[in-house]
DNA sequence: TACCGTAGAATTTTT
DNA sequence: TTCTACGGTA
C-alpha cells in the first residue's frame, strides 16, 4: 500500500490532518465532514507510511460503538488484524489498565465494575446505614457529588473538613462510600478513570512504559472529554506531542455531565506545537440546511470558529410549522411522513427529534393510529434491564461472596421469607464486626442467630449460591448463566407477572442466556479474568443495545442529545419552543443557552434532505397548559432558508381533525377561528387559542406576543385578522 | 407479603 | 399528566 491510497479518498483539509507529520493535531471536524474517516486514514498513515507497528498505537472513543467501527474499518483498510492495537473507550481502556496493573492500582484481583444504576443502589443503602435522611439528602445528589469530584480527580481526603454543612455532609457521605467500595472491591464508572490517573501518575516505570509504548495517541469526540480524562492523556503525551485529537466544540452537548469544552482551548497551551486543521466541507447536508446551522451558531461566543460549506447545492429550504398544539404537530409530522413514504421515501430515513423524551408519547400515538412502523430510542438497554440486572446478580453473588451490592438486590428476589427484620439485623452485624453481608449471614447461622423460620429461609439461600458456583465451575458460560436463571426461581417470578411485562422478562432472560452463548470472551482478554468475570465486565461496560435489532423499516423517534452522530433524509426538529428548547432551566444561564444552542446545531445538522422545523401555539405540559413563544432559535436561522407553511394550505385538510382533537365544534367557526393570526389595539398581534359562545357573547382566547393570554369579547375588542 | 392510595417530581445520559 | 417510590393496611 502506498501514499496514495490513503490520501486519494481525501479532501485537501483532511489530507493534511493525515499526512501531517508527528505533531500535537487539534482537528476541528465540523458536523459531517468526515472526522471518522480523518482518524481511520491517519492510523493507517502511521503503520503503513510511518511503519508504526499497530502495537504502538492508542486510539480512544466515548462509545463502544464508535470503537468498535473505527477498529473495523482500520482492519478493513488494511486488511491486517488490528488486535495489538489499543482501541476502545476511555473507560474500557481505564478498565484494561487496572486489570493488568491490579496491585499497583490498590485493587483486589476480582474487582467488580458497577454501572450507575448499581451505584446509585449502593449510595440508598449508605444513606440508610449513616442514618441520613434521604429527603434532606438525595441519593441522586449524592451520587452526582461524588462523580463530580472523582471526575476532577478529587479524593475524599483531598477535601477540606471545614467547608459549609452541605460540603460536610458530603464529605462524611463520600469518605464512607469510598470505604464501602473499597471493602467490597466495587468500582464504578468514575473510579476507573480516576483510578486509572492515579495508576499511571504515581509510578513512573509504568507510566514510562506507556509513554513509550503509545508512540501515537488519537482521541474521537475530544470536545466531550472531562478534566480526568484529559489529564489522562496529558500523562500520556505531553511533552512527546504525539496527542491527535478530533472534536468539534460548536458539538459539545454534554457539558452538565463534566465534559469540559475548555479541554479545547486548553489543548492549545499545553501543546504549544500544536497544528489545527478545520474540516468544513460537508458531505451530508444541502446548502439551505448548512446555512441554517452556520448562521443559528453563529451566536455563541466563544468559539474556535467554523463555517460549513458544501458543493452539493442549495436543496430544499427549511420548512417551519407552527402547530396549535401538540397533537396538531404530532398530525403535522405524521402526515407528511406519509407523504415521503407514498412518494418512495424509507421510514428508516425519516428522524422525529424532540429535546425531551416526554414529546415522544404525542407522536407515537399517531404513528399507531395511522399504523406506521417506528421506533423510540432510549429507556433501559438490555443489560440495564431489571431481570438481567437481577440475573447477574446471582451470577456475581455466585463468584464474589464478599459483594454486598448483589448481595442485597437479590437475597429475597424471589422472595424467599428473608424479610425486612433479617436483614437489619444482619446489616448491623456486618457494619459492626465489619464483615460482608455474606459473611454475616455464615456467622448467624453458625451462632444460631435466628429464629427457626428465618434461618432456613437463609440457609436455603446461602446454599442456592453456593450450588450455583460449584456446579458452574466446570462449565461453558452459558450453561452457566443458564443455571443460574433456571435455579435462581427468577423465570418462574416473572412467569406470574402480569402477562406482557412478564413474557418479556422472561424472553429477555432467554436472551441473556443466548448472549452468553454469543459472547466472544477470548476476543480481547488481555485481562487475565474467568468467562464469567469477563462477562460480567461486558455487562457493566456495554449496557448493550437500546432494543434488539429489529430490520423492520421504521421511523426513528430520539432526543436530539442521542441523534448526535447519526444523519437521516428527512428531519423534524419537534417542540421548537421557549421553555422546552430552549429548556426552562438554560433560559437563564449563558452557558447552558450556548449549550442549548449547539444541540440545535446537532440537530439541524443531522438533516441530509429536508428539514421540518415544528412548534406548537399551546402544549400540554405536566397537567398545565402553556402558551410558549416560538423558540428564539427560529429567530436566529436566516429567514431566506425558511419556508412556513401557511394554515391556508391546509384547508384541504379535514375539519375533523380539529375537532375530535380539541373535542369542540364552536372553535372552527367564524372569522377568529383556532390558529389564526390577529392584532389588538393595545396587546399587539397574536393568535386565536380558542372561542367560546355565540353573538354578542363570543369569546375568543388569544395568545398575544407580548401581552400573554388573554379572553376578550368580540363585540367589543377591536381586532384585525392577519 | 402484596396491594393500594397518594405525594411529589418531571431535561439531556456516550461509560 | 403520568410515573415512581413509599407507607399504610388486609
Amino acid at each position: 500500500m502506498d501514499v496514495s491510497t490513503i490520501i486519494a479518498p481525501l479532501n485537501d483539509a483532511q489530507r493534511l490532518a493525515v499526512s501531517a507529520p508527528n505533531q500535537a493535531m487539534l482537528v476541528l471536524a465540523g458536523a459531517g465532514s468526515g472526522k471518522t474517516r480523518v482518524l481511520v486514514h491517519r492510523i493507517a498513515w502511521h503503520i503503513k507510511i510511518n511503519q508504526i507497528s499497530p502495537f504502538h498505537i492508542l486510539a480512544v472513543t466515548f462509545t463502544n460503538k464508535a470503537a468498535n467501527e473505527m477498529r473495523e474499518r482500520i482492519e478493513n483498510m488494511l486488511e491486517i488484524s488490528a488486535r495489538a492495537m489499543w482501541i476502545g473507550t476511555f473507560h474500557g481502556l481505564a478498565h484494561r489498565l487496572l486489570r493488568q496493573h491490579v496491585e499497583q492500582a490498590k485493587l483486589p484481583a476480582n474487582f467488580q465494575v458497577m454501572d450507575s444504576d448499581d451505584q446509585l443502589r449502593l449510595i440508598k443503602r449508605l444513606l440508610k446505614n449513616l442514618n441520613i435522611d434521604e429527603t434532606k439528602w438525595p441519593p441522586k445528589q449524592v451520587q452526582w457529588f461524588i462523580n463530580a469530584q472523582k471526575e476532577e480527580g478529587i479524593r475524599a481526603r483531598h477535601m477540606h473538613e471545614s467547608g459549609d454543612f452541605y460540603q460536610r455532609q458530603m464529605l462524611t457521605v463520600y469518605k464512607a462510600y469510598e470505604d464501602l467500595c473499597d471493602r467490597s472491591g466495587l468500582v464504578d464508572f468514575a473510579e476507573l478513570l480516576l483510578r486509572a490517573h492515579e495508576l499511571l501518575r504515581d509510578n513512573e516505570d509504568l507510566l514510562h512504559f506507556y509513554r513509550q509504548r503509545f508512540q501515537q495517541v488519537h482521541v474521537d469526540e475530544f470536545q466531550d472529554t472531562n478534566t480526568i480524562q484529559y489529564a489522562w492523556l496529558r500523562l500520556l503525551t505531553e511533552g512527546n506531542d504525539n496527542l491527535f485529537v478530533v472534536g468539534d466544540d460548536d458539538q459539545s452537548i454534554y457539558g452538565w455531565r463534566g465534559a469540559k469544552i475548555e479541554n479545547i482551548f486548553n489543548f492549545q497551551k499545553h501543546y504549544p506545537n500544536h497544528q489545527v486543521v478545520r474540516l468544513e466541507q460537508n458531505y451530508r447536508s444541502t446548502g439551505h440546511i448548512l446555512k441554517a446551522a452556520n448562521t443559528l451558531i453563529a451566536n455563541n461566543e466563544a468559539r474556535m470558529g467554523k463555517e460549513l460549506w458544501t458543493d452539493a447545492g442549495e436543496g430544499l429550504p427549511i420548512s417551519l410549522y407552527s402547530a396549535f398544539n401538540e397533537q396538531d404537530e404530532a398530525y403535522f409530522v405524521v402526515e407528511k411522513i406519509k407523504q415521503w413514504v407514498n412518494d418512495g421515501g424509507l421510514r428508516r430515513d425519516v428522524a422525529i427529534l424532540y429535546r425531551s423524551n416526554a414529546q415522544s408519547r404525542q407522536f407515537e400515538e399517531r404513528l399507531m393510529t395511522t399504523g406506521t412502523p417506528y421506533r423510540v430510542y432510549g429507556g433501559l438497554r438490555f443489560f440495564e434491564r431489571m431481570e438481567i440486572k437481577n440475573a447477574l446478580a446471582y451470577l456475581r453473588l455466585a463468584n464474589h461472596h464478599d459483594d454486598d451490592a448483589s448481595f442485597e438486590r437479590i437475597v429475597n428476589t424471589p422472595t424467599r421469607g428473608i424479610g425486612a427484620k433479617t436483614l437489619d439485623d444482619m446489616r448491623i452485624l456486618a457494619r459492626e464486626q465489619n464483615l460482608s453481608l455474606w459473611q454475616a449471614s455464615v456467622r448467624m447461622l453458625d451462632e444460631n442467630r435466628l429464629p427457626p423460620r428465618a434461618g432456613n429461609a437463609l440457609k436455603g439461600f446461602l446454599n442456592l449460591i453456593l450450588q450455583l458456583g460449584g456446579e458452574t465451575l466446570e462449565l461453558p458460560l452459558h450453561e452457566t448463566v443458564k443455571l443460574v436463571v433456571e435455579k435462581s426461581g427468577l423465570i418462574e417470578l416473572y412467569k406470574k407477572e402480569k402477562q406482557d411485562k412478564g413474557e418479556a422478562r422472561v424472553e429477555n432472560l432467554e436472551e441473556l442466556v443466548n448472549a452468553a452463548r454469543l459472547f466472544d470472551a477470548d476476543s480481547l482478554n488481555e485481562e487475565n479474568l474467568s468467562e464469567v468475570d469477563l462477562f460480567l465486565t461486558h455487562a457493566a461496560l456495554e449496557a448493550g443495545e437500546m432494543q434488539g435489532e429489529v430490520d423492520e423499516d421504521c421511523v426513528q423517534l430520539m432526543t436530539l442529545h442521542s441523534a448526535k452522530g447519526l444523519e437521516f433524509k428527512l428531519v423534524f426538529m419537534v417542540g421548537m419552543e421557549e421553555g422546552l428548547f430552549p429548556s426552562q432551566q438554560a433560559t437563564d444561564d449563558p452557558g447552558r443557552l450556548q449549550e442549548e444552542r449547539r444541540l440545535c446545531y446537532v440537530g439541524i445538522t443531522r438533516a441530509m434532505e429536508q428539514l421540518y422545523l415544528t412548534h406548537a401555539e399551546s402544549r400540554r405540559l405536566y397537567g398545565k397548559d402553556n402558551y410558549p413563544r416560538p423558540s428564539r432559535f427560529l429567530r436566529e436561522i436566516p429567514p431566506e432558508s425558511i419556508q412556513e407553511i401557511r394554515l391556508r394550505a391546509q384547508v384541504t385538510r379535514p375539519a375533523a381533525t380539529f375537532n375530535s382533537t380539541l373535542g369542540n365544534s364552536t372553535q372552527t367557526a367564524g372569522r377568529y377561528r383556532m390558529g389564526q393570526s390577529v392584532r389588538h389595539e393595545k396587546f399587539g398581534e397574536g393568535v386565536v387559542l380558542q372561542t367560546e359562545g355565540e353573538g354578542d357573547q363570543k369569546k375568543v382566547q388569544i395568545n398575544f406576543r407580548n401581552a400573554g393570554i388573554k379572553w376578550l369579547m368580540l363585540a367589543y375588542a377591536k381586532l384585525e385578522t392577519l
